[in-house]
DNA sequence: TGAGGCATTCAAAGCGCTTTGGTTGAATTT
DNA sequence: AAATTCAACCAAAGCGCTTTGAATGCCTCA
C-alpha cells in the first residue's frame, strides 16, 4: 500500500493525504480523522526512502566503531552505549545505523556516509589523542558529536565525557588517604584519550602528595581481565609490590582480584582495589554493597545524553556546540581498606 | 555533486553514466575509465535513498532487540555478534541498521520496517521457546533470519543455531565421568529457547547414568555475575551441597569462582566447573591454558554465518530455507578435576 | 451584490537514481 | 548496394514521497 494507492482509495489527492498524515493545518479534522483511520486500517508507511528523497533528511543517525585488526576486540562498553542511543532515536523517530570500520578507512567512510547521505549525523566512539577524525569531519561538514573528547584539538565541536582525570585523582586520593604509598595504575592503551586524562588524574594527586610517580606502577594495556590477573602476579614478585590498584574498568578488575585471593590473600585487607565502573548492565558491581570501591559513570546514560545532544544540533545546525562533562561518583565498596603496616 | 551534475561536466546522458558505474557492459571501455575517473575526482557517490527508491533495494539489515523495560539488560554476547554480521554487510555492501525493542511492540516494528521499506530482511536475536516473532514474521512475509531456534515451532526458517542440548549433554557427562554426582545448573532464563535446550541436554547426561536430577540444583535466571556467586553461597550451606557447577556463560562462572574462593576452597580441586562460553572478545577465557573447562563457540563466528546466510536467502527468496547447526568444542581448562572424596 | 477572505482541496513538479525502449552510425553480411 | 547486425549512447518514465502554486466553493462584509 502506497500513498497513491491509498489516496485513490478516500477519493482524496495525495497533497491532502500526505498533509493529513503529518498533522499540517490544512486539512479539515473531518478527512484527517478519516485519512488517519485509512492508513490505520491498510497499515500505511510511507516508504523511507521516497521520503528521505523528498524530504533531504536521512531520518538516520550513523555510528562508527573503529575496529583494529589486530587484536579483535570489540569494546565492551559498546552495547550499553548503544542501548542508551537507541532509547533516544527510538523516541525521535531516528534509526540507528551501525558500520564497524578499519583504522585505515575511517576517512573513506566518513566522505561516503556524506556522499550517500544515509545518515544525518555521526557518533564518535573512542576518540584518540588528537584524533584526526574530528577535523575530518569537520572539514566534511557533517554533523556529529564524540563520545569523549580529543585533548591537543582545538575548534569547537559536540562532545560528551566523562570528568576522567578527576575521577582519578578523586580515586587516587582515597588511596592515598587510606595510607596507601605505592599504588599500581591499570590504564587503557594510552593513544586512547581517556587514558591520557585518567593518568594524569593519577599522577596529579600523587604530585600534591609530594610522591613521584614510579612508571613501574604505570600500565597501559588492552582492558581485559587476563591483564588484571597478569600485572597482579608480576607485580607481587617484586621487591617492594604496590598495597593498591586502580584500573580503568571493572574487567581487569576481577583479574586483579582473581590473582589476589589466589595468592591466599584478602582484597580490601591485604590489597585494596579501586575500579573506574561504566555501570554495564551484564557486569555490575554488586548489589546492595558494591563489590568494589569504584568511579561510576553509566555509559548507557551517556549514550542517551549525546544522542539528544546530536539530534539537537542535526536539527539547529547554526547553534553553539554542545559539551557536557559528567562527573562520576566515587562509590565506597569491600575492596579498600587502610594500607597495611610494613612488615619488613 | 549528483548524477546529473556529473553527467553534464563529462558531456554524457545520466544512462551512460549510472551504466558505467554499475558495470553494465553497453559502455565503451574508454568511457567507463573516463567516468570512472571523473567520479573519483568529484568524489560521486549515489545517493542511497535515490537509488533504493529506483531499486527497490534498501541495501540494509534491520536488528532487533529485544528489551525488557525490568532489568535494563543487554546480552553481553550483543556486541560481538554484530561486530561479526557487520563484517559481512560491509564486504557485501550492506547497511546495518539496529533498534531495540520492548516485547510487547515487536509485532508493530516488524509491521513497521515492512511498511517503510528500509530494510531488506531481518535478524532475529534471543529466540524465546515457541517466539511469536517467527510466526508474524513469515506472516508479514519478510526475509528473516533467527540466532538460535524456537523449539515447538514448525514450519521452516532459516536460522543458525550451537547444539546447546549436546553441548551440557557433553559437558556433564565430563563431569560425570569424574566421579561427580551432583552437580548445579545455572541455566539462563528457561524462557530462552537456548535455556530450555541445554537443560535437556544436562538432564538427558544424568538420566542416560541412572541420576534423576535434583530440581534443586537447576537454578535459571539472568546470566550475572552475581547470580553464579549467590548461587553458590547457598548452596554450601545446604546438607549435601554440589561438587561441580554447570554454568551459560562465562559470567556467572566468575561468580561461581569468586564464591568459591572466599569460602577458601580451590576450584578444580575441591569444586568443578564448568562453563559455555560465546569466546566474547573482551572476556577470554584465559590465555594458554584456559581458565574454565568450557564448551566453546564463537559468537562472532555466528554472527558473520548468519549474516551470510541471510543475504543468500534476500538474493535468492525461493531458495530453501538455510539452517546450521554448530558444534561447541569442549575444550579443558584449570577448573575441573575429580570429584573430592566423600568426608562425612 | 460583488469583492475579498478563508478553509479545503488538488495537479504537477521535483528529489536523484535506475531502467526501458529507443536512436544512431559504423561494421558486417548477402 | 541494400539489408542486417551491433556497439554505444540517449531521452524519458518511474520509484513514492513532499511541497509549491492554484483552484474551488462558501462566507463575510461593505
Amino acid at each position: 500500500m502506497n500513498l497513491k494507492e491509498l489516496a485513490a482509495k478516500l477519493g482524496l489527492s495525495q497533497t491532502t493525504v500526505s498533509r493529513a498524515l503529518n498533522g499540517y493545518p490544512e486539512v479539515s479534522e473531518a478527512t484527517r480523522l478519516r485519512v488517519a483511520a485509512a492508513a490505520d486500517k491498510h497499515g500505511y508507511r510511507p516508504n523511507t526512502r521516497a521520503r528521505g528523497l523528498a524530504t533531504g533528511r536521512a531520518m538516520a543517525i550513523g555510528h562508527v566503531i573503529p575496529i583494529s585488526s589486530q587484536h579483535e576486540m570489540v569494546n565492551p562498553i559498546f552495547g550499553d552505549f548503544i542501548a542508551g542511543a537507541g532509547e533516544t532515536y527510538s523516541k525521535a523517530g531516528y534509526d540507528m545505523i551501525l558500520s564497524q570500520v578499519e583504522d585505515h578507512r575511517q576517512e573513506q567512510v566518513y566522505r561516503e556516509m556524506r556522499g550517500k547521505r544515509n545518515v544525518d549525523g555521526i557518533i564518535v566512539h573512542a576518540p584518540k589523542m588528537g584524533d584526526s577524525r574530528i577535523t575530518m569531519l569537520q572539514e566534511i561538514g557533517i554533523p556529529f558529536a564524540v563520545h569523549g573528547r580529543a585533548s591537543e584539538l582545538t575548534g569547537p565541536y559536540n562532545w560528551l565525557d566523562v570528568n576522567n582525570k578527576s575521577a582519578f585523582q578523586r580515586a587516587t586520593d582515597f588511596l592515598l588517604d587510606l595510607g596507601h604509598k605505592r599504588i599500581c595504575l591499570l590504564n587503557g592503551l594510552e593513544s586512547m584519550d581517556f587514558a591520557f586524562r585518567r593518568r594524569h588524574g593519577y599522577e596529579d594527586a600523587l604530585a600534591a602528595r609530594g610522591i613521584t610517580p614510579d612508571p613501574d606502577l604505570m600500565l597501559a594495556e588492552e582492558m581485559t581481565e587476563t591483564y588484571g590477573y597478569r600485572t597482579v602476579q608480576k607485580m607481587m614478585q617484586t621487591a617492594n609490590p604496590p598495597t593498591a590498584y586502580l584500573t580503568s574498568s571493572i574487567i581487569p578488575a576481577i583479574g586483579v582480584r582473581r590473582a589476589i585471593e589466589e595468592a591466599g590473600l584478602k582484597m580490601g585487607k591485604d590489597i585494596s582495589v579501586i575500579t573506574h565502573d561504566d555501570d554495564l548492565s551484564y557486569l555490575r558491581n554488586g548489589e546492595d554493597v558494591p563489590q568494589f570501591t569504584a568511579t561510576r559513570s553509566s555509559v548507557r546514560d551517556a549514550g542517551r545524553q549525546l544522542a539528544e545532544m546530536l539530534i539537537q544540533q542535526i536539527n539547529n545546525p547554526s547553534g553553539p556546540p554542545l559539551t557536557r562533562l559528567l562527573e562520576a561518583e566515587l562509590t565506597v565498596g569491600r575492596s579498600t581498606g587502610p594500607a597495611p603496616e610494613r612488615t619488613a
